[in-house]
DNA sequence: AATTGACAGTTACATTTGTGACCAACTGTG
DNA sequence: CACAGTTGGTCACAAATGTAACTGTCAATT
């Protein structure tokens, strides 16, 4: 019988090292400041882009709207972030982080970023070549184009 | 405040393509035979090894033992494995695909392994190194040690 | 201005996944 | 042999996620 193996199957090696990598990171910010993934990735989408609707936020890091609405109302719980409706469209309502957001994302980028150097670094020399060919593989897969799928 | 590039950023990255290329394969193998992505997992890893445990399933293929469990489960209800208890550990139980698991293992491995194959050929020339630093990576993040992250 | 279709966001419900308790069986120590 | 501790697997329950219906608003057409 042909078989596959399974071990060198990219979307199966992709998927275990996205869950390990992942795990790896949440080390960094979870025991600290007990944030879910989807949470984090709101809260470091507004970090990023100051001011954003829910629906631009799913759009930009792959999450389904309904995920977004609840990891908005939690962190507007937690008066991280905080809603004012559009001038414009009054259907969609522009989040921002609050001082206290801002300060949460200010901890964590530095160990993000420390992180990822790490990871990087041990890769060495290839990790040019490497990162290049993770930009065309995104290409090819059409990320933007989606939403659901996801991990941390 | 200091930003981080969330797109640029590799444990985001690495999730958000993962999800796409397992989102990708799955209308490979999803419409035609009705597999969840664990029980194709758990499919996919007997076809290769041909007898394995639950537990050595859930190793190799980072999966939670009680997904592993429920997938084990739906396949030997639609007979496409069969369950045998060890001799040496009568806790555990020998798993094995039936005829009829391997005739659809069979049909499924040449379309992943076309898939694969499309991906990789539009990744052009720099698809050696890419596979390359893929496998530093691997060892990087230290995969076989861990179970339970998955996703995307 | 009334009507229609689209769209942002929320909610109720269904499905999937993880957690922790549990059982039966193994291993080791006394 | 008796015991304690561990392990493979399952189950009941809890938490997370997706689906689909719904609300209020917009934009276009009449």
């Amino acid at each position: 019988m042909v078989k596959l193996q399974l071990e060198q199957f990219l979307p199966y090696r992709l998927n275990r090292i996205a869950a390990a990598v992942s795990q790896d990171f949440r080390s960094v910010y979870g025991p600290h400041h007990d944030l879910t993934i989807p949470e984090w990735r709101v809260l470091a989408t507004l970090g990023q882009f100051e001011a954003m609707s829910a629906k631009a936020i799913g759009r930009h890091s792959a999450m389904h709207k309904t995920k977004v609405s609840r990891a908005v109302r939690a962190l507007e719980e937690r008066r991280w972030l905080r809603r004012r409706q559009s001038e414009q469209d009054r259907r969609e309502e522009i989040l921002t982080l609050t001082a206290q957001g801002e300060r949460v994302y200010g901890q964590i980028v530095p160990k993000a970023v420390a992180f990822e150097r790490r990871l990087l670094e041990q890769l060495g020399p290839e990790v040019g070549p490497f990162l290049e060919a993770l930009g065309h593989l995104e290409e090819i897969v059409r990320i933007a184009a989606r939403a659901g799928g996801e991990r941390d």
